[in-house]
DNA sequence: TACGGTAGTGGAGGCTGCCTCCGTTTGCAA
DNA sequence: TTGCAAACGGAGGCAGCCTCCACTACCGTA
């Protein structure tokens, strides 16, 4: 399937990949609205496909979380160097840390269900590429966010003493602690105000 | 149900609290067997009664898994006044931690849905109850191998610097880590043993 | 630009598990 | 004993999972 006799991968025909980039964005927006647990059958529809076209390309529903998650972050960092081409590299981060919280929203149990994967894994190999996965799209945030925050630092309009994951961990935070998307956003924008050098520092 | 109109608990009728007794065991067997998704008309058949009645003791799956833990914690550490009357303290240890290899197998996933029963709760009081059920059984635990431990130290023969819960924490490693119950036992016994003061220590 | 082979499709249907409803049974207090 | 409330069991409705196979349409070739 999809792989010729000499183990060579054969591009997908383009109407397999409409079908499977609709599925993708609906299993997103389906696990963002109701959780991981959604129905597959209700995400095939939404994508309006059949119940098998989901489950040839994604095998289970592991399978599936898992490439959403790793293609929103993909989405996310891919933005980095539009954002920085577009705008000073403050605003830049800003938006991007604003975009952040979007994704934190809309994750909601699937960085849990990535883990128990991983744990309930029928083979250690099936195991350990769970574990990639997660621990490759860490590694892209990280350099996404210090790409942001070094941008900022040598046009001089960021404070140099701020640690990238530091401010991640704290958005991260700010999302999970926080009652809703709005406030974590005000919360965010707070925080990435204040790594700003200010004309003029506000009196306290 | 089970309560009088001004709130006290009425005790159940006899066939009632057999049936739920059987449930547990059952439960307990089957998680251990084949995790915490085990079927719940399984377990029901198991127990030879009817699913109704599982319904009825344990209206949910979370309820199940916790109420078998408990009572597992519970077997185990009920067990230790027994232990030190019959046996000398650092047997008894031993025979406990073998014990505790044992109940760690059994466990099977079970500790991680009550946290993550904890977390997908409905309504917060629910969640508060789920953490207090963990919470306390852990502090069983504690108290248990402490109390073996000082019986131990009081009379003489196991070393004075071992910290219990130090203890209880390596042998679960070990259960962790360790690819079955056999080696789990062996490696147990291992540590126990070096605990005891030896009559003469043994040339390295 | 017509064609054939094959990658890809869709959805019915079988299966399994969840949970409720209600007629029946049984323990126990008087 | 006997009456009655507590407890029981399991059929059955529902929902989700996954497979199977007859059908469709893309795309390399001529």
């Amino acid at each position: 399937m999809g792989r010729t006799g000499d183990g060579t991968a054969r591009p997908l025909r383009a109407d397999a990949r409409r079908n499977r980039e609709s599925l993708l964005a609906a299993a997103g927006d389906a696990f963002a609205e109701r959780g991981v647990d959604t129905s597959l059958e209700d995400i095939a529809e939404r994508a309006g496909v059949g119940i098998a076209t989901l489950y040839r390309n994604f095998p289970t529903r592991e399978v599936l979380i898992q490439a959403v998650y790793r293609a929103e972050v993909e989405r996310l960092c891919d933005g980095v160097d539009e954002l920085l081409a577009t705008s000073s590299p403050a605003d830049a981060l800003e938006t991007w840390t604003q975009r952040f919280v979007l994704h934190v929203g809309r994750k909601r149990g699937m960085a849990t269900a990535l883990k128990q994967a991983v744990a309930d894994a029928r083979t250690p190999e099936i195991a350990q590429h769970h574990a990639d996965v997660i621990a490759r799209s860490k590694e892209r945030m990280r350099q996404a966010i210090t790409t942001l925050v070094d941008a900022g630092i040598a046009a001089g309009t960021v404070r140099d003493d701020v640690e990238p994951m530091d401010l991640l961990r704290s958005i991260s935070g700010i999302c999970l602690t926080d009652t809703g998307t709005e406030q974590s956003t005000r919360m965010a924008a707070l925080l990435t105000d204040g790594m700003r050098y200010h004309a003029k520092r506000p009196t306290p």
